[in-house]
DNA sequence: GGACATTCAATTGCGAACAATTAAATGTGA
DNA sequence: TCACATTTAATTGTTCGCAATTGAATGTCC
């Protein structure tokens, strides 16, 4: 068995992309930890705060459309963030169905001590910014092909 | 508040490689779903095999090592894997605090069912391999810079 | 208007992921 | 040898992530 041929061994787990971004997403996730846990989030938690600094008093939908999250992961999460005073969930009386999810003044405020969060990101990738735009519109591309995918 | 500078905001979301990462990662994941539901096998599951394919009888550690996992994932994850009949669990002789992890006849013949399992992920890419290794290849560069940072 | 389907959030159950701790085995230095 | 640190898995508790189901509100078609 050449040893050459392990490089292109699709079977090898060196060798799946997949595999990569699966990784590289846990190690996003342990250099955000200690940034996030001065601010009381979890990643996931933080990701919602960023929807919602953007555009505040939305359904629950639109902000798992945003992030690719359904209402299983929405729900507790964001009775958290409420326990928490960074937001408010009330029905929305247009609409009985939908719970409007708005800021706190507190989670307004939070924004502010967040905004160190990306440049400490930046520091670890060590990496120039726009390297990192290109990667970045890279892996959307492939992602956005991959929920393509999905829809079948 | 001019409209460009969005663009270039560090705190929106659409500007984040971390999110496009993550939400990759979660891509990926719902592809491999329906493909690893024929074996029988979770994606994690499945990453722990291709690396028992590749060796076999290795202690806990060593597959936490290439997977970035530590004993509370691995642990109950192997369990249920021996539970399906496709790993053995067996202390070391030499060093009574390691666990050998040890493929069954059924984990051997697994491999074989799974060879269709990254060609029907490099369709659904819908890219050509050249892109995909160098695009991974970066992705793991920037994975073990990022790991490098955590260690401080 | 009324039967029917659709939409939206919540719920339940299971499998990761990880921090923190525990317990047992091994290694090290005096 | 004995005290002590280190290594290795396992355990506990919290938070995601998702499939599947439920229930209420809304839309649609006849």
């Amino acid at each position: 068995m050449p040893r050459k041929l392990s490089a292109l061994d699709p079977q090898r787990l060196d060798n799946q992309i997949c595999f990569a971004v699966y990784s590289a997403a846990h190690a996003f996730n342990r250099v955000y930890k200690p940034l996030l846990d001065r601010l009381g989030l979890t990643y996931p938690q933080y990701l919602v705060m960023l929807v919602l600094w953007e555009r505040d008093d939305v359904p629950v939908k639109d902000i798992g459309e945003k992030l690719f999250l359904d209402s299983g992961t929405l729900t507790p999460l964001l009775k958290r963030l409420e326990a928490a005073h960074l937001v408010k969930r009330t029905r929305s009386r247009e609409d009985e169905r939908q719970v409007l999810i708005a800021l706190t003044p507190q989670g307004h405020a939070l924004k502010d001590k967040a905004r160190a969060v990306p440049q400490s990101i930046l520091a670890a990738s060590d990496c120039s910014v726009s390297e990192l735009v290109a990667m970045k519109d890279e892996i959307v591309a492939l992602r956005d092909r991959l929920n393509a995918v999905i829809g079948e």
